[in-house]
DNA sequence: CTTGCAGGATTGTTCAACAACTCAGTACCG
DNA sequence: CGGTACTGAGTTGTTGAACAATCCTGCAAG
């Protein structure tokens, strides 16, 4: 039994699904899915006392839970004073579209090198929320965008990458909730995404990397505008 | 006074310098230091109780030190087993270079946009490398060869960018321990470098972009190759 | 050679205590 | 009245100890 039969490798794939994750680590799942649906708005303090309290755990625990968070910027800590949910400032939401614009369109160059059926990924969530806007699930067609930009990232198959866009995304929801009406803000888009869709598709990656810079030059503009009335 | 003084951005800017911080990130930055130079090796493990003696720091906020790092993939973390200096392997290796193509490629893409400041920050990184290869200091050629590349990708001007190359690059350094040989791995870069230094000098972007492309194709080789050697 | 089972060592988590610091309020002074 | 200095309450920063949960080593049994 010198080789490795072929059940060893299957197993080793559940691997993760059987590591017992730390509390903090789940205490940062939920802080992080509270914080990107908008139920801890920017702004707010997350005091030790307080939240330990709610949450049944102790401060220590706590603390390593934002110090994660906070390595993924969704929380800033400032020294002696707590930590609070991000709020985002116009600069941010620059730097954020020029890294999505780093990712996205180098994921599409090296697209002919891609395996089709991560195109294909990008199709089925087009095709998710053109099912969904219909229906006026604008939560649902909101998530689909987001899981199509995903998938361009994913075009490139590398983990590091599917990482940082991972975390540019959380990012960014911090930001979507200035938006007040969300029809207004993603329906539009589901037409570029099927138009960048088709292209990939077809296999016109420069046509396609050419439309996902406009697409990303028009959401930032938008974002932008929103952002200016707040701030008045 | 309405409008903001000149003195008060000039201050903000010093803001950084001035916060102090925690115990926990002096540790990361210590032991983060400790581990791109080599002196903790790729899979050492460090203990909780021995490390806090040797620091001085409690068990508590040693964990958050770890809990950073881990973060930045420097260490990994295994339930109930403890934090062990990360290994590469050849396919993390293969991901960093994907990944630092995406950044590279693109800033040079992007650099027309670019202030021309950027342009020679990295031209002076060049300089300090031919500086030093005469002199056979090869630790500062590899330095100054890591900050090359980080000052192309500084071309973006983005922090965001800015931030997940220094991790790449970090994480870069733990496979670089495996070159026996210092000069054969650092000294035949430096012309390459100065190649696509002069190109962005003389604004030719896309013939730069090609450059940078062959260039991480032969590092990435070389430092497979180093690999399989190992691994025998 | 494998399996099962202590026993010791390490990590996971909580708790309590105190130091260091921030902030709001208040008294003081010109 | 405007500004300054100070005080005290409340929060965070850090430590140390304690105990539960888990892993690892070594040994005995089959």
């Amino acid at each position: 039994m010198a080789a490795t039969d072929p059940w060893v490798d299957l197993l080793a794939g559940d691997r993760s699904l059987l590591d017992r994750t730390s509390t903090a680590e789940r205490v940062a799942d939920l802080l992080r899915q509270r914080i990107i649906e908008g139920a801890l708005p920017p702004g707010t303090r997350l005091s030790e006392e307080s939240a330990g309290r709610a949450l049944s755990v102790s401060r220590n625990t706590l603390r390593e839970a934002f110090r994660l968070l906070v390595h993924e910027r969704l929380l800033v800590h400032e020294f002696h004073r707590g930590v609070f949910v991000r709020v985002l400032d116009a600069d941010d939401i620059v730097d954020l579209y020029r890294t999505r614009r780093v990712l996205e369109t180098s994921a599409i160059r090296y697209g002919p090198l891609a395996d089709t059926e991560r195109i294909a990924a990008i199709d089925a969530e087009v095709a998710i929320a053109e099912e969904a806007a219909p229906q006026e699930r604008w939560v649902d067609v909101g998530t689909a965008n987001i899981r199509f930009h995903q998938a361009v990232t994913g075009l490139l198959g590398s983990p590091r990458v599917d990482d940082i866009m991972r975390r540019v995304v959380a990012e960014l929801r911090l930001a979507f909730h200035v938006m007040a009406r969300p029809r207004e803000f993603h329906e539009p888009y589901i037409e570029l995404n099927r138009g960048i869709a088709d292209l990939l598709t077809k296999g016109e990656f420069t046509e396609a990397e050419r439309r996902m810079e406009s697409y990303l030059d028009i959401a930032e503009a938008q974002l932008l505008d929103a952002y200016r009335q707040i701030a008045r």
